[in-house]
DNA sequence: CTGAAAGCGCTAACAG
DNA sequence: CTGTTAGCGCTTTCAG
């Protein structure tokens, strides 16, 4: 099957290779007549239309931007809020008829070649942690990036929204309740494979931007009321491992002085919050108050109590980042805190 | 800023650019000691490697597959089955070192020029109508092409069950119960807007495989058992449209000769019906029977009985036949009836 | 182990 | 409106 080109349809056709380049792309450079006569031939012989790759080449644009996506894409597949900025972004390149590549980045530093080969215009980097290879590798290769919610870089823009506050927020909220017990249930804090309670030294040694500014913002909370850090507990429940974030609730609420608030740092972790404490039969907000993070389509359903943050419309704006002029934001992105139904006042010991 | 490239570095380390290529791409080939000459000079003028789209049309490999999805991508990111057989994929794909395309087709017939345009090296098909323009513009590129769920090709490898037989049997056993007053509700049959009552002409004319192939499976199940075509209702509810599915549960409940069972083509719309019953006080299956299709991870806590396929195994075999030579199945994959809570007799009327 | 030649398939820029 | 020239950046021969 000898390949067909664009030279063989010239040859064919008894015209150059240009008009041939010019009948699929630039229709109006030549005349119908010929045009129509182009277009035949190339339908008879089964060409395809101009190779998207010789035409990347040429034209030094690819039509497509990658996604940074850690651990297995099965992941960001099963975590509703990465859905939700996936979608936005789809949603925006897609109005610019550039296609969304999804790139996974494998554990090891074999992330820096994966990004030096993907064949794409800019990419958008999602909850990476600080210093993350492929990070680099972007820089290196000179491409347009955009990071959303973490890291935070000076030479790219930023989508996010002010984690630290927000979580302040949230946590002056339970405080004011009179809640002083608190469990802080958080994800992933630092790349590695520590789960558990959270000691302070390691927060300072933090590298997910995201995980490391709520809970500076819990504990400027609990500070302010004079709480000792040492009086929070904070549990790390990995890549929001349901197990952990079970056990944790369970081995809490069996201690002899049991939190009276649990202060989950995203809506996913609360929901299975929500769903230990009902199989326990703890009253939600009698027994233990919840707060969640993210305010996710079941989050309403569920009376959660929780931080809303526009998860697709950041998705929309790291897209149109990459592929419209639009000026990238100069000030975080606004938060709310949303009042439902899992807060009230402690229970009485 | 002049672009780095393979010949910059070759003049400022005085060695041809060939063997700065081999330094990257074959590192057996060169002296340990020049490669690191020649390394450390990349890495000086900030040469981030071989470029990925001159490296593919020389190579004529991408290290992209592209997933075709009909409709928005958002709507791809909310059917839970789809994201089960993507993640499947992306897992598959990613031990090659491969990446996702996501390629979305708009409605209009522009889709064969989004797919000529599409940087990847085969593409697999999602549940997509026969006779899409998207299937003939991947045959004229002649690129590997794996459908899952439909349609079925002669020239292409093919995932799937035997829908026809899992919706028999799932329909068999409703009748086994005893039921004899059916309402079924199906996703789209044809790629038009119609919704509503499903005639039977329209379901000889319907282009989805999955949806056409389901319903030929429980009328065989009721022709069987001596009912008339025209005995049971189909109620097409568009794109699983939750709002469609509650005004025909609703509707046909009103009757004065209600559906006594109601066989749901999709989890997704079983579950619809589940909280529609739910919310019109209506027991389940005290008054009305309830059977789904896919048996997702929802589908278990739900009770609902239902037949189970393996999603992911799915998405992972169709990204193992794009980029492994494993062979491709020669049969269909298997079904499974999964009974549980939501069939029971039929009410005595 | 290293280098020179020969394109992969396409299109911008310009001349006819 | 049509054709010619000149590469985009890389790697597969096949000799040194």
């Amino acid at each position: 099957v000898g390949k067909v080109t664009l030279q063989t349809i010239a040859d064919e056709v008894g015209v150059s290779r240009m008009s041939v380049s010019n009948a699929f792309s630039k229709p109006d450079q030549l005349s119908t007549e010929l045009r129509a006569r182009i277009l035949e031939v190339a339908d008879r012989l089964g060409y395809a239309g101009p190779d998207p790759v010789a035409r990347s080449l040429r034209g030094g644009r690819v039509g497509a931007v990658g996604v940074l996506v850690t651990e297995t894409l099965g992941y960001a597949f099963k975590d509703p809020y990465a859905l939700a900025l996936l979608a936005g972004i789809a949603e925006a390149v897609g109005e610019s008829d550039t296609s969304l590549l999804l790139v996974p980045l494998p554990p090891g530093s074999r992330s820096a070649s994966i990004v030096q080969q993907a064949v794409v215009d800019g990419f958008v980097a999602f909850i990476l942690p600080d210093n993350h290879p492929a990070i680099d590798a972007v820089a290196t290769r000179e491409l347009p990036l955009v990071t959303v919610d973490g890291p935070r870089l000076d030479w790219a823009p930023f989508v996010g929204i002010d984690e630290r506050l927000a979580a302040q927020d949230i946590t002056d909220h339970v405080l004011l309740q009179g809640h002083r017990r608190l469990l802080v249930l958080t994800f992933r804090v630092i790349d590695d494979d520590h789960v558990g309670v959270v000691a302070p030294q390691r927060l300072d040694h933090a590298t997910y931007r995201v995980s490391r500014e709520r809970l500076r913002g819990v504990l400027d909370a609990t500070r302010a009321v004079g709480l000792d850090d040492g009086e929070v507990t904070i549990h790390d429940v990995g890549d929001q491992r349901a197990d952990l974030v079970r056990r944790a609730v369970r081995d809490e609420l069996a201690r002899p002085d049991p939190p009276t608030a649990i202060i989950a740092l995203s809506d996913r972790i609360a929901l299975e919050v929500l769903a230990t404490l009902a199989d326990a039969g703890a009253a939600v907000p009698g027994q233990v108050s919840v707060t969640g993070f993210d305010d996710l389509e079941q989050a309403a359903p569920a009376g959660l109590t929780t931080i809303r943050q526009p998860a697709a419309d950041k998705g929309r704006l790291a897209g149109q980042l990459l592929t419209t002029d639009v000026a990238p934001p100069t000030d975080l992105l606004p938060h709310r805190l949303v009042l439902r139904a899992t807060v009230g006042p402690p229970h009485q010991a």
